[in-house]
DNA sequence: CTAGAACCTCCCGTCGCGGAGGGTTCAAGC
DNA sequence: GCTTGAACCCTCCGCGACGGGAGGTTCTAG
């Protein structure tokens, strides 16, 4: 049926670069890995694509546009495309992860940009505190999942700016009650201080959801506290290496209870 | 200042590949390339991560999540980060890419659902039609910018799902007029052909924009056109050998006009 | 016929690591 | 103190999708 084209328009490989928009370096390196070899050769050794080659060539601007590697391309192409649920297939895992990533690189950007306004507006001192967000934009991907966050920003959201003011300045206050326990030597198994503790643990139970998924985001924030406590507190307006002293010391305090 | 840090904890190179959620051996590139060396070693070689290099890390992954390539933070790193204008600008610029680059993902992704969808309703053929489908839209990314396809689909959503499809009749009166004229052999000087791609062109400016930018809008379909009439025309019901043959005439008639 | 553009092959470089190989060192249990 | 297994060290090779240059041949317009 579909024979050999042996009539009809033949492209260079120049001419075959600008019309599909790719480099010349691009189309030696398909033929060289067998993905799109011109049909025919001339005389002394030039490459005459078909219109056939032309047809195939698109279909592998196609695909790669949808993030395929080329190989994939290769098997998609070489099949006689009657196994149309294998690429559909394929392709929809594709599409999902383009999509993802996609929206990851939304929000993304939709918080620098964020910041970079509020740098604009002066409201933030300099540098300094932004890259401190930076890094806990970092961090908490490192720790958290996407839908960990996601919920996170829902309960932040339910709380309202005041909300959170509130548990900011309630936080503060722990902090310097610790503080001063942990200079004073408390011992970590004094009940006063694991009362501390266990208002400083309600006060961050205000921001996770309930149920299991709930309580994975809080071991996770947890660890990372553990793990950063020193690093997270350098946005606060406490010497960091008291900070560091208070993560030692509440680490001691939830070790002496378990 | 900021002096190196000479106390506190130190991360060997495994702890602190957990706590950033890199791998270990991404820490060793970052070593390397000097990206992030371990501020000290131990006598016996094993690195020891200091605070400062901790800080320094989360500043490195998050803008690596930006996307901007290794050799530039360290660059951005390497300043005292008081030229704060730079890096804005440069985060400016890559925001500007970064959310353009999903905006095309996600229009693909849409497309392309759009079109797996229809092929679960059996409303297309088969694969053949799919393929086309996506090799016109390679062809436009290949002749059009992003603005222009937004100018094309923009008309066509103004003139509506009929007015296209009354557009498509008369573009198919055209061809068959233009087919018997150059099955005749009627010269591509005859005033009747000139006539006959004068409507075309007519028919073709319903698609386009006023002004300038449409201009060079119609000027890219056109080469489009001339590069791939007969590839486009495989998406329509006549033999590839006769649209061959009309993508030449109507070629030779402009010439003639010219 | 000649200049210069286009084409050929071969080969090395990029970027951000992954992974293997082969040796050394650390930390914990006995 | 000794052993053992995990963690760490360094070095080298590889990928994927080309970019770019060297050094030579061929095509095409004037």
């Amino acid at each position: 049926m579909a024979g050999k084209e042996t009539a009809g328009r033949r492209w260079s490989i120049g001419e075959l670069a600008r019309a599909s928009g790719l480099t010349v370096r691009a189309l030696y390196h398909y033929d060289e890995i067998g993905l799109l070899r011109a049909g025919e050769r001339t005389a002394s050794g030039h490459r005459r694509y078909t219109g056939d080659d032309v047809r195939r060539l698109y279909r592998v601007r196609a695909l790669r546009a949808l993030g395929l590697p080329l190989e994939k391309i290769a098997e998609v192409l070489a099949d006689p495309a009657d196994d149309l649920d294998t690429m559909r297939a394929l392709l929809a895992v594709q599409l999902r992860d383009l999509e993802e990533q996609a929206g990851r690189i939304h929000r993304l950007t939709q918080e620098v940009r964020g910041l970079l306004c509020r740098i604009d507006e002066e409201s933030m001192p300099g540098p300094e505190q932004f890259m401190a967000t930076l890094e806990m934009m970092s961090m908490f991907d490192a720790y958290l999942t996407r839908e960990q966050q996601e919920q996170l920003a829902e309960r932040r959201a339910a709380l309202g700016p005041e909300g959170v003011e509130e548990a900011k300045l309630r936080w503060a206050g722990l902090v310097e009650e610790l503080l001063g326990h942990a200079q004073a030597g408390t011992p970590a198994d004094d009940p006063r201080v694991r009362a501390l503790v266990a208002r400083w643990d309600a006060l961050a139970d205000r921001f996770h959801a309930d149920g299991e998924a709930g309580e994975r985001t809080r071991a996770a924030a947890r660890r990372m506290w553990r793990d950063n406590g020193t690093e997270i507190s350098r946005n606060l307006p406490w010497p960091v290496d008291r900070m560091t002293a208070l993560v030692a010391y509440v680490e001691r305090v939830r070790r002496s209870e378990a």
